[in-house]
DNA sequence: TATTGTTATACTCTATAACTATA
DNA sequence: TATAGTTATAGAGTATAACAATA
């Protein structure tokens, strides 16, 4: 625990709750999505391929180094996503003749129907668990994660 | 996409926008905590070891169901998962003699200390990712990460 | 029969290390 | 040398299915 003279200080206490509240609350949420795209074996998305098929139906043509970068994770992890996003004919990995090291990446017409269908189940199991708030309540909650996320954008780049 | 006329009707455009922070804001963070705690060999916690032990803090004598309720995975995966705690000699694993079929776990002297460092550890650096912001950016974030809290503790219990 | 817990199996995620090929 | 990408290896998380023991 951060406990120390600065909380007084600096009101470092709202750090430390925010800390708290993001590590109580973000495997909850990845439980509801991870059981929703498990429910529905055609899909059988993982979270992380899912959002790689995300990342190229917005970014098309991008890179294994962009997809890493925006995944988050190492170029061998992204590699190994892509060769089984790939295996499944879901997304394409052409070489690229102006930069022969890189690779190009796109979704495939499957690879657009099945982002369209799991993000479709996955955003309406979410608006389930969201159903009844109040508008307000919405409205604050999206205005934190909005926050939350700027600030993991511009500051949490990858470490190592 | 969510795009029918309800959108318009009922505000769901906030539920929308709700799942898709979701979404990219979560693995962001995850991200964060799991390359802080796996930058510490001494420590070496997953994140679910990591809310583990703190369950078993806040709930000694704990059963297996319990566990698995709270990191709302299958009995059979949080078994597992104490089984390696064990083996690491983190937590005590123990019969309980009123309910035969049930065991007792508890945090052992060194599962105290590791959950401690690592949880100041984690915290720091989500400290870390958070500080410059604001008293009130760090509010609202708080308070939006809460509301979600309660939303799933409310209503997402395992669906199976 | 219902509940608690474990084990076997299979997949995915993820990293590090070592490697190839290109710039 | 530096960058893009792959592969091998290892460990963890996770589920389902099948099982044993207890209530």
């Amino acid at each position: 625990m951060i406990s120390d003279c600065r909380t007084m200080l600096i009101s470092e206490t709202s750090v430390e709750q925010c800390a708290g509240s993001i590590v109580e609350t973000l495997p909850l949420f990845l439980r509801l999505i991870r059981a929703e795209l498990r429910r529905h074996p055609r899909l059988n998305l993982s979270l992380p391929q899912l959002r790689a098929l995300v990342y190229l139906r917005d970014q098309p043509g991008a890179s294994a180094s962009g997809m890493a970068e925006y995944l988050g994770v190492t170029r061998a992890t992204a590699s190994t996503t892509i060769e089984r996003l790939v295996q499944r004919e879901l997304i394409t990995r052409t070489d690229d003749p102006q930069e022969r090291r890189r690779v190009v990446l796109n979704l495939t017409e499957a690879g657009h129907r099945q982002l369209e269908q799991a993000s479709t189940i996955a955003q309406e199991r979410v608006a389930e668990a969201l159903a009844g708030l109040s508008p307000s309540r919405l409205r604050r909650i999206n205005e934190g994660l909005l926050l939350l996320q700027s600030v993991l954008h511009t500051r949490a780049g990858i470490t190592r």
